[in-house]
DNA sequence: TCTGGGGTCCTAGGACCC
DNA sequence: TCTGGGGTCCTAGGACCC
């Protein structure tokens, strides 16, 4: 029996967790630059707000209905993930944490999974503070659709205990509500006469391996009650990283500004290398233009290094040559990025032949102290010039809360 | 005025090899 | 007139997920 456990209204419950005046109050959470709604709870989903839906389009109506904003407080969100997580561990040997608010859990041979599922959910609601929903089945897809349903029924909990649970759960959904079928896939077997999750689940695989490809005939199997989709206990080595940012505004493409903002981007993805023991074979960086505007475009530029690096200094300079090369100087950017490429594990990598082993020892030896100082003071409070002045953080972000659980300044007080 | 950020997998087609 | 067979690697694009 495959379980997947996940937080109601994640970033919403968080906000509620520190500010019980929150409770039973419409909660939303926006996205950088406070542009779009990313979190909702369940009193805003009842006002009609969508997931997604651009702030300002929806602003005065959250005013009308009195809701709670909040700009998102991501150190907030992934140290009560982490909490979450730790319960989810302790109630079992196998666990896959699948995103920060969602993990699934292999339960076998337990004689009572229903009872096991509400235990569970209390017992992490009464530790952290964060409501949960589970689902449990035969696959992955099954736990999944469970799950989903789950969330509307009073105890939050949906175990698929034989053919006639999953049967009737298969013919109540859609199939856009089935992990995996999404909003290009759906009008294509809807086409052919698929219309609930059920009519996919009766399809035969291997036609729609032909037609579909590979994913959607697991897909089938999967809601058949076959597993095809294993437990990943051990997250996979990451491939590529990627740090991006939507600008406030819109810059030319000579701006300084741009330069400064990429420069802060290739360290954060430098940062995030090190942290993780990586080194990047190649670096990509990226600019956008507003794809609200007349034809939006997207430029990018490769490179592939001649050894890999973790170094910040070395991949800015190659960002910054990157840059010269790509941007125009007369076009209104909206958002630039970087990616990491072709991440390899930095203990099990070979040096070139004759290359200065000295020279790499000692800036590793900076990468290290720097890593630790803005530790200790902060995060950017040493870094390059070329990263620009340090502009006043979160300015205008009147609707962030206080990093309750991970800064001493902001720890919550008791009367 | 204002529209997020970060990933993965799969497939088809081209280049290239013997 | 007529032009093989089998493989790998890489890339771009499309689809999906949270």
């Amino acid at each position: 029996m495959i379980v997947l456990a996940d937080c109601n209204s994640f970033y919403a419950s968080c906000e509620r967790v520190f500010d019980p005046l929150l409770r039973g109050r419409p909660v939303l959470v926006l996205s950088n630059n406070d542009g779009c709604v990313i979190a909702r709870s369940k009193e805003v989903k009842e006002l009609g707000i969508a997931m997604g839906a651009p702030y300002f389009q929806v602003a005065a109506r959250c005013e009308a209905a009195g809701v709670a904003v909040f700009s998102a407080n991501f150190a907030l969100y992934g140290d009560m993930s982490r909490r979450v997580m730790t319960h989810l561990r302790e109630a079992s040997p196998s666990v896959e944490i699948y995103s920060i608010d969602e993990a699934f859990l292999d339960l076998q041979g337990l004689a009572d999974p229903e009872a096991f599922c509400r235990d569970l959910s209390a017992r992490v609601e009464r530790n952290t503070g964060i409501p949960l929903s589970i689902g449990a089945g035969p696959s992955k897809t099954l736990a999944k659709l469970a799950d989903d349903a789950a969330k509307k029924l009073p105890g939050g909990v949906l175990v698929l205990h034989d053919d006639a649970a999953r049967r009737a759960l298969l013919q109540s959904r859609d199939l856009e509500d089935v992990w995996g079928i999404g909003s290009r896939l759906a009008p294509r077997l809807r086409a052919l006469g698929l219309i609930s999750a059920w009519d996919l689940a009766g399809a035969d695989p291997e036609m729609m391996r032909q037609r579909f490809g590979l994913p959607v005939a697991r897909c089938v199997r999967e809601l058949r009650g076959e597993s095809c989709l294993e437990l990943e206990e051990v997250a996979p080595a990451k491939q590529s990283l990627c740090v991006s940012r939507s600008f406030p505004g819109e810059l030319r493409g000579r701006d300084p500004q741009l330069e400064a903002a990429l420069i802060g981007h290739v360290l954060r993805a430098a940062e995030k290398l090190r942290q993780g023991g990586l080194k990047a074979g190649a670096i990509q960086i990226f600019l956008e233009t507003s794809a609200f505007r007349c034809a939006g475009r997207h430029d990018a530029a490769f490179r592939r290094l001649a050894e890999p690096s973790d170094d910040s200094l070395a991949l800015s300079r190659i960002c910054g040559d990157l840059l010269r090369g790509l941007s125009q100087p007369l076009c209104l950017y909206k958002k630039a990025g970087v990616i990491l490429l072709d991440l390899v594990d930095a203990s099990c990598w070979q040096p070139l032949l004759g290359s200065d082993e000295g020279a790499r020892q000692r800036r590793s030896d900076l990468m290290n102290a720097v890593d630790k100082l803005n530790q200790q003071l902060g995060r950017d409070s040493l870094r390059p010039l070329a990263a620009g002045l340090l502009q006043a953080r979160d300015k205008g972000k009147v609707r962030l809360s206080r990093r309750w659980t991970t800064s001493w300044s902001d720890l919550p007080e008791t009367h």
